[in-house]
DNA sequence: GAACTTCTTGGACGCTTGTCCCACTTCAGG
DNA sequence: CCTGAAGTGGGACAAGCGTCCAAGAAGTTC
């Protein structure tokens, strides 16, 4: 019997939420089995979570907070074609969701439940603002780093980037096919470079 | 009591299931709850499909199905600059999103769902594919009714389209947010009005 | 009309779920 | 040492779940 502060207990729970919908889906994040992956029993959980519902909250806040705490790895590379640079970019964060296809298959989870359940129903908005702001600091970071401004407001830049990142996502969860995911970062590069006025015009013909 | 061959009544059924997937989600749909929407008893259910399993398998490829018959319904508009017509197909998609909410979260969760359970793992790329071809025929009828051809080879825009609609769905979704919408669909026109070349280079430089 | 297949029905089973309670142990403060 | 708060533990509860069975009703075939 190892004794904890409620807080902490909070954390490791929350932790052991977060592995359990990985590994075996929102469904199966029964309270049970998160007590059991944060070792502890299950009148603990109900100690510090007044219910399942206030777990999962507690658990997406979590991750809001973390996913705006993740955007600060951009680092400065080489000199190198915005092309080229973007496609880099994408391609790191495809590499980084193949090797993680379950933590995106749960978030994604997470995210339709917190969309479907009324009590949980401003947290998407909220986790969305994150990954707008996320891909807003990578936005600028780029137009910094290159010199060149983008041809359409940052706002918009942030939206499409997150846009061009669900479908990614979505399509390789569901073909996990590497030449599909090959073709949309194509797609996605094409996109991003059209809006640095890479190569092209400005994107916005009469 | 109400005879009725174990053919139709697993077509009852399995349009009761996505009634209920839609209304309740994925988690919310029994085998109960599924029966009493279709206005039979539990144990017909049982007598039409071997396990919820095989059910909710039959309601996917039923979506599969339903997915792939849905193609057809591009009208030839009249002559109009490609980018409004693009434009006017993204708004008209995002429309049908908006006015059938559930519909997009059930068929969502049900994906997801798929793509956890292996027994059902086939099906999302099977209904991906579905999705491919049914984007391959409009950007297809697009060429043509256009008269230009796609600067990339067309299944590539076929899989950029599907990218983008995935990308709105999951946007709208989660912010519900009008003015996010917007933008995506301004993302989305310039993405693929630069496939077409319209206005701008091809969309690929040195 | 009897035999037979097809379908419906209600009820039961074993199991898991979220929630809750109460006794118990640990630790800090006087 | 004692008191009270903080946290743990096991067990119970009702409810819901998927699954299954045995019996009966509704057609069909001869």
């Amino acid at each position: 019997m190892t004794r904890v502060p409620v807080e902490e207990r909070r954390e490791q729970l929350i932790a052991a939420a977060i592995d359990v919908i990985c590994d075996e889906g929102v469904a199966g994040a029964s309270l049970r089995a998160i007590a059991a992956r944060a070792g502890t029993s299950l009148a603990s959980v109900h100690y510090a979570f007044a219910s399942r519902l206030a777990l999962l909250q507690a658990t997406i806040e979590h991750l809001i907070d973390a996913s705006a705490r993740s955007v600060a790895d951009l680092e400065a590379p080489p000199e190198v074609p915005p092309r080229a640079l973007i496609e880099a970019h994408l391609r790191a964060y495809l590499a980084d969701v193949q090797a993680h296809r379950n933590r995106e298959l749960g978030l994604l989870e997470l995210t339709l439940t917190a969309v479907r359940d009324p009590s949980l129903s401003p947290l998407p908005a909220e986790l969305y603002g994150q990954f707008y702001a996320a891909a807003t600091g990578i936005a600028e970071a780029f137009a910094k780093q290159l010199g060149t401004p983008w041809t359409v407001p940052v706002r918009r830049v942030a939206r499409t980037i997150v846009m061009i990142t669900d479908g990614l996502v979505l399509s390789w969860l569901a073909t996990d096919d590497a030449e599909v995911a090959e073709d949309l970062i194509a797609a996605g590069t094409d996109t991003l470079a059209a809006l640095l006025g890479a190569g092209d015009g400005d994107g916005r013909p009469a």
